[in-house]
DNA sequence: TGACCACATAATCAATTGCTTATATTATTA
DNA sequence: TAATAATATAAGCAATTGATTATGTGGTCA
């Protein structure tokens, strides 16, 4: 029974709307935090926390460039959570808006 | 980005130790409440709230039979749950073992 | 070196959650 | 009809959670 104790734990970090976008929206390419804070329109320390939790669990992973950290989906290890992703919608179009933006915003240049 | 917070809200459903372990336990066969409440070693208020959350998601259906109300699976109208749970493991063990309990404790006879 | 930028961590707080105890409700049966 | 059994609902509470504000850390560049 610890099996789907464990189950239900990692379940948790997809049970979270803030979560979940983040890893829809990684799924359509990696992201630094500044992006993905734009994206969502909330605060920085709100998002490095969500991604702490998902780095922790293995379902993000990380690669400083410069001053930026990029974060990208690594989903594989664990096979439910990948099949939930296959039914979370797309929002290509949030990070297509994010670039427009950029152009202006000079963000994360 | 609407059905993603619908979505998350859902799996919150399943993203408890005890209502995952619930739809586990009827994946196997339909059990009324206070069975559930023996093989989960837990208090039958505890279990008739998580089932009415459940219920309230359409994800359990019940049929009163008797004093027992007998809860079954549901999960077919919710593809992401459904392929979740085809990832949980088997818990035959823990219903094998009710019915050897009933036996003495003439539980849901 | 020092100012600045992206990001991480810490501290705090309100809201939610899961559980317990107590109290209905509904059905059976003597 | 009264007693009992199975279940539901309500109220209360401790623990967890998601967010905010404040502060620390590491990299870049003038």
């Amino acid at each position: 029974m610890d099996d789907i104790v464990e189950m239900a734990e990692t379940l948790k970090l997809i049970a979270d709307r803030t979560r979940l976008t983040i890893l829809a929206l990684l799924r359509e390419r990696e992201l630094c935090v500044c992006e993905i804070v734009e994206i969502l329109e909330t605060t920085q320390p709100n998002i490095s926390q969500h991604l702490r939790k998902l780095k922790i669990a293995g379902l993000v992973s990380e690669a400083r460039r410069g001053q930026w950290v990029y974060y990208s989906l690594s989903i594989t290890k664990v096979p439910y959570i990948q099949a939930v992703m296959g039914y979370v919608p797309s929002i290509k179009g949030s990070i297509n808006a994010l670039n427009l933006d950029c152009i202006t915003n000079d963000c994360c240049e």
